[in-house]
DNA sequence: AATGAATGAGAGTTCATTCAT
DNA sequence: TATGAATGAACTCTCATTCAT
């Protein structure tokens, strides 16, 4: 539970355009000046994406993250500011993760619609075995919603992109673009709710395989292919 | 300060059957038995719906939100277990009162395309109006998931169960109601997000209205008609 | 968990000598006028007795004391001025009862020796049959510690009495009544703690029937014996 | 203020056996890393022999603690995991102290009557000087059963065992050493409430010494040593 | 006589963060 | 760089007691 968060100095607000890497509160925390100090920050970085996943933000505990990481307590402040600095710097990684993944499976469809199939696939891939460390973004919701909403925004200007040529190249129909990007994520996010994230956390089957059933993906994209279709060429 | 109308007379009393689905704790609270109970009971419930909306699960209090009601914080275990308890009662109110809004609004379309329409409609005044209680149940995916998973399959049922009928009508084309149906959702809670959510979150303009605006909700519903839309009659 | 006990004028100390019935507090509370509160007031005793048996003094509480008794709340303060009374009188309850079934036990034994054999096996019945009761008596030496040596004295007197008679009749032994009295008070206690009430806190046979061994009772009574005995008339 | 002297270099480590018994809660605390550590438990531990000597189990708090203790109240948490928790091993040590206590007056008796006669006098000295602690064995009973149980059985343990040789020795008589060891704890308990833990709860001669008075002692080794005694060899 | 709502102080416990070593 | 002890505010929840009805 969240006690005081000690809010120091802190800024806060960062326009969210004006941070590289994630610059943040009075002082930035220098890079690891040591391989050692590197492989430090690493190992409380991937201690607190399984921690986060796990538990979510709130009931995650640095002393938790530490205990994972195999150091002590005060070693996080070495890296970190505060709890929501890390939070934060993992709700930019998983972003970056995901469209690099989807980027890369899109790379040479011949058509969008053949990329958004395999956008797509990539997207339910990825939510399938990243399970714990996708869910951390709808926390961020409430926790650091300028991080969240940057998440989606960067998603949404790649669509919009990706839309707007196939509308110029006269493949695709859209009225809004942005509309589109924001519905396709949803699509995205709820399917893979109720046929990745929600059978895992029910059933003790916990660490195994899963998969978006074929007929269920099929169904979805036919609904966003006619979705997107020319008005049947007449 | 126009929070919500109660669209309905509210929950309280629900359907009988979600009632065992909600108990709760050793021995269940009775309902008050005087008549000043019953409005200190609602004055909590009302002070706990903005409390949680304003600041989120994890981040309101039980002293808050009896700060906010007018009694004494011991007062508020006279009526509820927990926190998570009245949380959840939330939860499920919000999902009864959404669904009875969009119920209503449905009721006497013409034909599946307009049910949707006027659907989609009503469920965005809804958020646009109840934008911090809706917000609740995005949190409660973490807090509760068995409260966020019913509110949702609660909604996809009687989606699945207007698609059929359509379907057997031959005035929509679906390969699986309820993948459908999650789309259907996810779109809306996205361009929901994207367009009444977030502006509020980020002015200053916190109070004002808010509407979606026309060109968005034309082309989110022109995707989703041509979505369902019959193979071009041919 | 004791939080405040309110503590008001309340007197605390009554000498123990100038109680009868147990005046306490500010004004006596006054017998119950009517029948329906005579036997208002014996349901929340018997309530009591049974908490507190199960729960023990802190644990317990007037809530769960006066749902048992299917009274209000607010009733308990009619009858009784607080939790610590209450407790009070129920102690001297059971010291009275246990009293009597000893008395009754020894009442015509044709000696000393023979009536400290049926007095005893009475204490160890009493201790059986009322194994909840009887602890309350232990927490009694921390909540309320006049109550608990009154308790013992009163067992002390009867027991020096005896003693002393069958000394001048020259059947026993002592060289201190007073010693040997809370001796052979202490040998009670404690064989009925290991075989009365330890073993059914542990087992789940709690409800059953419990008797100390014969061969228990035969070796304590043996050792007693020879304890007051004689020496052996050389 | 003549608290207990440490009869023997106390607990913290006791017999390894005992250890795991008493490990509780998620993960077992580590023992302190540092001295300033060390110290601070120490620390913790004494004033919690104090406050729960004074104020017994439930009215004390873990406030009082700390702050008798000098040290905040999160710093308790670092030490140990509940208020329970410390209380067990509190209760531990008294025991282990008081057997340490015995056993060395015990040590070179030589027969089993003298040996008796000693070791009482040394639980009746233990009693009087570490009046508080002592009583902290009793609130046990409720507290922590396991605990209590534990206590009192070894206690008898090692009087089974050395009436047992004093049996096969021929030097005493019992029908039964188990039932006769909880007689004799039971006869040491009771004359030392009436005569050493009382008087002083009583008067406000508090911290004054007191000393069990020699005809009273007298009175019970009498009683013990004809209870224990050969049937006069005739 | 009886109810049951209301109080509010206080309890045990957690945890982000700081800091001396 | 790393440690781990220390802090203290804040939290959820309990309960003896009072009081208007």
């Amino acid at each position: 539970m969240p006690r005081h968060e000690h809010v120091p100095p802190a800024s806060q607000n960062a326009t969210a355009l004006d941070k590289q890497a994630s610059s943040k509160g009075p002082g930035t925390i220098p890079s690891p000046a040591t391989a050692r100090g590197e492989l430090t920050r690493r190992r409380i970085l991937d201690a607190a994406e399984v921690v986060f996943g796990e538990l979510g933000y709130y009931e995650a505990s640095i002393s938790e993250i530490t205990r994972r990481a195999g150091v002590a307590q005060g070693t996080f402040y070495i890296y970190f500011h505060s709890k929501r600095e890390i939070f934060v710097e993992l709700v930019e990684d998983v972003g970056e993760r995901l469209r690099a993944a989807t980027r890369v499976a899109m790379a040479d469809a011949p058509d969008r619609l053949e990329a958004e199939r395999r956008g797509f696939a990539a997207f339910f891939d990825f939510a399938a075995n990243h399970r714990r460390i996708y869910s951390i973004v709808q926390e961020a919701g409430r926790v650091a919603p300028e991080a969240a909403q940057a998440y989606y925004r960067a998603i949404s200007h790649s669509y919009v992109h990706g839309l707007q040529i196939a509308m110029e190249g006269g493949t695709i129909r859209t009225l809004s673009p942005e509309a589109t990007a924001y519905a396709l994520m949803g699509i995205g996010h709820f399917v893979a709710l109720r046929w990745l994230i929600w059978p895992q956390e029910n059933e003790e089957t916990q660490e195994e395989e899963v998969h978006l059933p074929d007929d269920i993906f099929n169904a979805v994209m036919d609904f966003i292919t006619h979705g997107l279709a020319l008005p049947a060429k007449e």
